[in-house]
DNA sequence: CGCAGCCTTGACCATTATCAACGCTGGTGG
DNA sequence: CCACCAGCGTTGATAATGGTCAAGGCTGCG
């Protein structure tokens, strides 16, 4: 099994949310996440339980079944999130990309399993630590409720794609949402980064690798996308994929 | 367009979260929600917040778009709580039951429309209010949390459930989440209720009407479950169904 | 250079959707 | 009071979307 690499956290590093791009635009502090919300007394208050993680690709996070006593923050590379069946058919609830939590809205148990899609770094801490301070300060309580509303329309939308929506529909809404994380995060939106493989976007919309090696080829062939590396596309006709993602 | 009856919550009457059977048996509180976590004291306060709304069968609680300012507690009754595509394709979220909330898991707008599946009783408060009281009240901020937690782990489970497993899996699985549930409200697991068409049903499960009733027909003659009414049907095999459900 | 892993494409198949007919039930109005 | 009708459920026949199986190509790494 796969083991974590741990690096004591260099104090005063960055904070949790911090990702390679540099400090937060707003507050300074060099945290995209929690930045809009969260006082720099709060956030130093975090760096002291902090200790940066890197992991290597197909390394484990976390284990379904496993106590769920951390949370991660990821700095750099992505994570997949998954859930399995007793035969081996497997669920990706997510991919999470820098910036994202995992692990926050977690009862005692991890019900999921992460690992690293590509080489990863990232900020890990207690969870009771950090749900106890969430309690002392009131702008961290209320970052962490906005969150776990975020990811759970997130989840809302996920289950109308999987349940409702064509392959041709699935794949454009993934192109659709990878691109709107980008911008969120500040990235390009018309170049859009697949870290994971065929088989890995299939088991996140509910389809076969084949269909959705076929569906993006259909879109290629439309002019909708460019493969512009090995691992990225470009969105040409961002309003052709708006229509084609059915809502 | 249904308009709810809006009745004001009688003084001192139960708190939000209880339900027809009574208070709860822990902590004394008419509430099966909040009880296991919340003091009393915190209990009055929300009472002090809460009208009785009751709904006839179709009937709106909230609708995508709006301004998410209402939370409900199901008293009795079911709700069903669905996302539309612009086709009319929709997706239903989730059924709630007695005991269930609606609304707490929102940002400024709901992401999703809740109507009532049969005729409803439900305790609604202001959703702004009731965050407030939950910052200074750490008992209900944790019970909040631990709610949106729990939300999100079945979300998570139907996921699974939607991008993964085959009809008879899903309608398996159905089954026994509804009884599961029955045991948690303190009713009967071996008798499941099922007071949403079979359309309804289908558009929960990612399946059509036909599908759902070809599967339980299926059930039935496999002598797993037997129709015990109109609306319900009896467990005979919950083990089988256990098997059937895929995990 | 060769191999492993991933991707693409084709041919065929199966699960589930679609279309259709008909039965049951409960509510309504003659 | 009964007949009718609307809405729901069941079942059958057929169709289509996406899955399965298979072959071959590309890329990167040892």
């Amino acid at each position: 099994m796969p083991q974590a690499t741990v690096l004591k956290f260099p104090d005063p590093g960055p904070c949790p949310g911090a990702v390679e791009s540099g400090p937060c635009a707003n507050c300074g502090a060099r945290s995209l996440s929690v930045c809009a919300r969260v006082t720099n007394d709060t956030l130093r208050s975090l760096n002291d339980l902090t200790e940066v993680v890197t992991l290597k690709t197909g390394e484990t996070l976390v284990r379904e079944g496993d106590a769920a006593g951390q949370v991660y923050n990821i700095t750099s590379g992505s994570v997949r999130v998954y859930k399995l069946m007793a035969d081996g058919r497997r669920q990706i609830i997510g991919f999470l990309f820098p910036g994202d939590f995992l692990g926050l809205g977690s009862g005692d148990e991890y019900a999921f399993s992460a690992e690293a899609l590509e080489p990863v770094t990232s900020c890990r801490f207690s969870r009771r630590a950090y749900l106890d301070l969430a309690n002392q300060h009131p702008d961290l309580e209320g970052a962490l409720l906005e969150r776990s509303t975020t990811e759970l329309a997130a989840a809302q939308d996920h289950m109308l794609l999987l349940g409702r929506k064509t392959a041709m529909e699935r794949v454009s809404s993934f192109l659709i949402d990878l691109s709107r994380r980008n911008a969120r995060r500040g990235d390009d939106p018309a170049i859009v980064r697949l870290p994971m493989t065929r088989g890995e976007a299939a088991d996140f919309l509910g389809l076969t690798l084949e269909t959705v090696s076929r569906t993006l080829s259909a879109l290629k062939n439309r002019r909708v996308i460019r493969q512009s590396a090995s691992d990225a596309y470009e969105i040409l006709d961002a309003d052709a994929l708006g229509v084609l993602c059915g809502d």
